[in-house]
DNA sequence: TCGATCACGC
DNA sequence: CGCCAACGTGATCGAA
């Protein structure tokens, strides 16, 4: 190699912006931008070598492979695109942009004077002033007015914050971004591996923060409840199920919709990371267990390290710390943060882990094992031989990453699988979005009969030992609303 | 321009 | 078996 590919590409960028080509690259001169393209190839080339290379050593094979034949699949989902319900959009801007000034005009109420609410800064002299301290503190140790340290305050402000926040980013990221796209197909962006762990990333719009909680636009605590809100936190009515009847609830997902001649289906897999955590403990009787579709896993834990069942006064006491320390664990969660997340003291926290851990001693040696070995070694591999280098001072993360890495390699291959199915058979039917555990598709009536239990089997083939279930719904008809459907046998 | 902070998801 | 909830995208503010 003459030059350094870095280097090369940093002074040719810095010499595009000095003539003011940067914005794009179109605007320079053919023959600057051509030697650039023939060198971005050369070197990817060359790239290519090298990383071959490390491939087959370290026995990538089949994870490069799948990479490869996914990408088909994702061109063909950004080029598909997805439908939307322009109308829609448009129609509930009106009623969230009303809202959206009502709340913050009632912030300034509070506040006694204008600030700019998106400001910390400005934010924290109001709260000051209103006499309200922060419990939490952001990582650069100031006071913290994010929603979980509003969550502690008394004072009605919190409440018209975080509502004023929420519904803001609504309407920038989704209602409004929605209208640039005037045929109502989104085309999102996807990355085959944008995160470390093998996961897909996606953006503009990103497909995977969708909101699932409707929004109340209307204040009034009743329309939510009507809707079966759990409750409604910052205008979130949690735990609501969207429907057009119902008025004042807006939903973003309401705005995704089939286009004529399909309908919308949602395939989930059902408690994936947990069912591979089981995997790698090895633990027979947790394996057998998850041959059974509907098992719970949190249920399970629940009932096994405290001895309750579903009915006793403390089940869903037991129940929600069983959940708290089973997402603890495939996050690598430390003490502090798992006592957050269940709400105990560090002390109870402490012991429900150490219950947690005399109940299933196969999970701590698993987890212990991982660490050690990202300790020792420096890197470890998932069940299809995905590679990741850890430092040594984040050994924690590397159970998360075998789980969430085998996770996304088993969904890449599901979809490597329906693609060549599908185009196989020449259907009608296609992919749209993949979110991390579950592939939304556009299926026309006619097919679903055919398309349906394929691109189960397909989903569901044993690529590690345990049963992966995996549900599927029909969109009712947009994205806000499903249906479970049961296969004829 | 970029770090910090906030929000949304799995 | 006490420190570290994992991984993303994007809007916004405000200091550099």
């Amino acid at each position: 190699m003459g030059d350094d590919a870095a280097v090369y590409d940093a002074e040719f960028k810095a010499y595009l912006t000095k003539n003011k080509w940067s914005k794009h690259f179109d605007y320079a001169p053919i023959d600057v931008i051509a030697p650039y393209c023939e060198r971005d190839c050369v070197y990817a080339g060359m790239m290519l070598a090298v990383y071959e290379r490390y491939i087959e050593e370290t026995q990538q094979g089949r994870v490069w492979s799948t990479e490869r034949a996914v990408t088909k699949v994702l061109w063909e989902m950004e080029h598909a695109g997805i439908g939307t319900d322009l109308e829609y959009a448009r129609g509930q801007l009106v009623p969230m942009k009303e809202r959206l000034e009502d709340v913050t005009s009632s912030i300034y109420g509070y506040s006694g004077y204008e600030f700019n609410i998106n400001s910390t800064q400005q934010l924290n002299k109001v709260m000051g002033n209103l006499g309200v301290k922060s419990t939490v503190k952001t990582t650069k140790n100031n006071p913290s007015w994010a929603a979980q340290a509003l969550a502690q305050v008394k004072h009605p402000i919190a409440n018209a914050i975080l509502e004023q926040r929420g519904l803001g980013k609504l309407v920038k990221d989704y209602f409004e971004k929605a209208l640039e796209w005037e045929d109502g197909v989104q085309h999102a962006s996807f990355k085959n591996w944008g995160a470390v762990t093998g996961r897909m990333s996606c953006a503009n719009p990103n497909l995977h923060s969708v909101a699932k909680n409707p929004q109340d636009l209307s204040g009034d605590v009743d329309v939510a409840l009507l809707a079966g809100a759990k409750a409604i936190v910052g205008g979130k009515a949690v735990g609501a199920k969207y429907s057009d009847e119902t008025e004042g609830l807006v939903s973003v997902r309401r705005m995704y919709v089939p286009r004529p001649g399909y309908r919308l289906y949602m395939l989930d897999y059902s408690q994936m990371e947990m069912r591979i955590f089981a995997d790698y403990v090895k633990d027979e009787v947790l394996s057998a267990l998850c041959e059974d579709p509907l098992f719970d896993f949190h249920d399970h834990v629940a009932e096994q390290v405290w001895g309750v069942s579903k009915g006793d006064e403390m089940w869903d006491f037991y129940r929600f710390k069983a959940k708290g320390i089973n997402f603890g664990l495939v996050f690598g969660m430390g003490i502090n943060a798992l006592s957050l997340a269940i709400d105990s003291t560090k002390d109870e926290a402490k012991r429900y882990k150490a219950e947690y851990f005399d109940r299933f001693p196969r999970a701590y040696e698993f987890i212990d094992l991982v660490s050690k070995t990202v300790e020792q070694r420096g890197w470890i591999r998932n069940r299809f031989n995905r590679r990741y280098w850890i430092d040594y001072d984040r050994s924690y993360v590397g159970v998360n990453y075998l789980i969430q890495g085998t996770g996304a390699d088993i969904v890449k291959e599901a979809m490597v699988g329906i693609r060549e199915f599908l185009v196989e058979r020449d259907l009608m039917s296609r992919q749209l979005v993949q979110v991390h555990d579950e592939i939304i598709m556009e299926i026309p009536d006619d097919e679903r009969e055919l398309v349906l239990p394929v691109v189960m089997g397909i989903m569901e083939k044993r690529r590690i030992e345990t049963y992966l279930p995996v549900e599927a719904s029909v969109g009712g008809p947009s994205w806000a609303q499903k249906t479970v459907v049961e296969l004829a046998a």
